[in-house]
DNA sequence: TGAATGGATGTAACTGCTTACATCGAGCGG
DNA sequence: CCGCTCGATGTAAGCAGTTACATCCATTCA
């Protein structure tokens, strides 16, 4: 079942189905419905693997992401397919599971299929990666890393002005003591979540305390373990914001653990706003990353970076959009603090 | 930067390149090593288009899910594509969106790409469709539908196992009012459920009552709906079983809404085992389905049904996974009935 | 010593589609 | 009425691999 056989039964050459197909010149429209027709009756679906072989264009977009069971992912790669699909693009999925060692097979993968453009929304990449692609004109669109160039964009989260929304949240609530979990300090977008704290926490002259800021994981478990250092240290924090929502919710478990209450004791913040934020008791005031608009930028990116006519990519372009704040219940006025506590009693 | 270039460098045919790099046939070790050497040099990665187009065999499987956003999925798929890449093969992820026209893109996607097999982990598919990758000889395997034929396995999960445990567990915490709250009735999966629920129910001679059993989505909303007509229907359950944990979430806000309490007032079961049933409040306790042994049952099927040596697919067959019932804390003790607590007072 | 065997490698046809170029009429202006 | 243009279509050369078959040479055996 190939084109010839279609091209046969519509009594036209194969190039005749394939501009039928492709659109890509004029076909006169009663040959056009014989083609058309014949295609049907054969139940006739053109190999892509051919198609990208003969044309040099695979229509298809490789994503890169950390790890598919991150919840913060799965609406970014439907969000990209929706895309993709409505420009008549296919897009490959890969998991780096955080290991660089896995990024080289992605990689591979990217460029043995041929894809038209990659979008790395993960941060285990290394300059020599980007330089393969860069060698082979493949458009490339980073998230929160990297910096724009020829057919290199890169959508950036504006997270300095989530953390100050978050802060000003807390501080209208009068909170002073104010806790932050930060993710693995290896990722570029954790580091830049917790820089954004540092800076707002200075800028309001909230008393700093060694035990307040903790390290975490972006997971549930280390989100956990982090607050009840936190809770160890004797820093006696009346909120807490987290470097994104699975930190938050392992800290609220953790909260819970030792007997306190959210948002009576203690206020809890998050970052990203996956699904089950909104359904955790109570639930999670947390710091909205677009998702749908994060892909949306990273597909035209790609799109607009293509290489025209053989020639070189254009210039990349730098997005950045805006988070926004979701406020929800587990964030509420600070309690009086422990002296005063002590003194009423 | 192709193979008659590495050939070149490295002194041999493209022949010779292309079997080191395959292993399909005796390449002395000086040569080979040559080769690889010239590989490496050249940065040079196979067209996988050309491959696939050259020797008929893609080496890659298709994978099609409703919604990678709904949470039983992300697991599944992850699981799938670890056990691919152990068996250099790669996979491609379709999402049907619950939408039967939709599906349809998902197929021909399939088709165009040549696909070694499809895994058909979502129920919006129908015989016509089935029927067109059968006569491609395309190994399928499904889940939770299906029958077993040239080709075609599935894997099916004992359901009525998983709800005879559950039925089990609050039986013998007292329950007797037990409420159902299914997945929406034209999915087959969840027709599944609802039976084992009835059969089980029957047997056990529990009291029923037409509010006890609701309809819901599969989605927390539609729990969440699907709880406050249980409520109030005046049917009272002391417990309630849900068709998934997203139900079962749904249902436990609605329950608080009313400013009941779980477990104490009413016992939730959920169905899944989704990670974030782990960090509800309670946590919730559900007949957990083993995802990875689904993903492991679905590959091996497409696997052994794999034609060989250009002959028809294999036989398929039938695999059965038994889910296990995780025990948290949105089930206790059943209270008192109504009656009881009026006359108390 | 000549034929048979077999391992290593080369040659070239083939995969299914795209596309540059060629061809062929029809319509049209000079 | 001729040459030109232009739209519709055909021809055939790629694209980058795979692989059946051919070739070559060194053994091995009768």
């Amino acid at each position: 079942m190939n084109i010839k056989a279609v091209a046969e039964l519509a009594r036209v050459s194969t190039a005749t189905v394939s501009r039928t197909i492709n659109g890509t010149a004029r076909v006169s429209p009663e040959t056009a419905e014989r083609v058309r027709k014949a295609i049907k009756t054969l139940h006739f679906y053109p190999d892509t693997n051919a198609r990208a072989l003969g044309s040099g264009r695979s229509r298809m977009y490789g994503l890169i992401i950390s790890d598919i069971t991150n919840p913060f992912f799965p609406e970014l790669v439907k969000a990209f397919e929706d895309i993709a699909i409505v420009h008549g693009q296919e897009i490959l999925v890969a998991n780096t599971n955080y290991d660089p060692e896995r990024m080289k097979i992605c990689v591979t993968r990217m460029l043995e299929r041929k894809v038209d453009g990659v979008a790395i929304m993960t941060s285990e990449m290394d300059n020599a990666l980007v330089e393969i692609f860069s060698r082979r004109q493949i458009p490339l669109v980073f998230l929160d890393a990297g910096t724009p160039g020829r057919g290199v964009s890169c959508v950036k989260i504006n997270y300095m002005i989530g953390v100050e929304w978050a802060m000003e949240h807390l501080a209208r609530l009068g909170h002073q003591r104010i806790g932050f979990l930060s993710g693995p300090m290896r990722l570029e977008s954790a580091r830049t979540r917790y820089c954004a704290f540092k800076v707002c926490a200075r800028r309001e002259r909230l008393p700093e305390h060694r035990g307040l800021i903790q390290e975490g994981n972006h997971r549930v478990d280390g989100g956990h373990d982090a607050m009840l250092r936190v809770l160890d240290s004797g820093a006696e924090p009346t909120a807490v914001v987290a470097s994104n929502d699975l930190t938050a919710i392992g800290a609220m478990g953790a909260i819970a653990e030792r007997g306190l209450r959210v948002p009576e004791d203690i206020s809890v913040i998050g970052f990203d706003d996956i699904q089950l934020s909104a359904f955790m008791r109570p639930p999670l005031t947390t710091v909205s990353l677009p998702r749908a608009e994060i892909a949306n930028a990273a597909f035209r990116a790609l799109l607009n970076a293509r290489p025209k006519d053989g020639k070189k990519p254009a210039a990349g372009t730098e997005y950045m959009v805006q988070p926004t704040m979701v406020l929800r219940s587990s964030t509420g006025p600070a309690p009086m603090s422990r002296e005063c506590d002590k003194t009423s009693r």
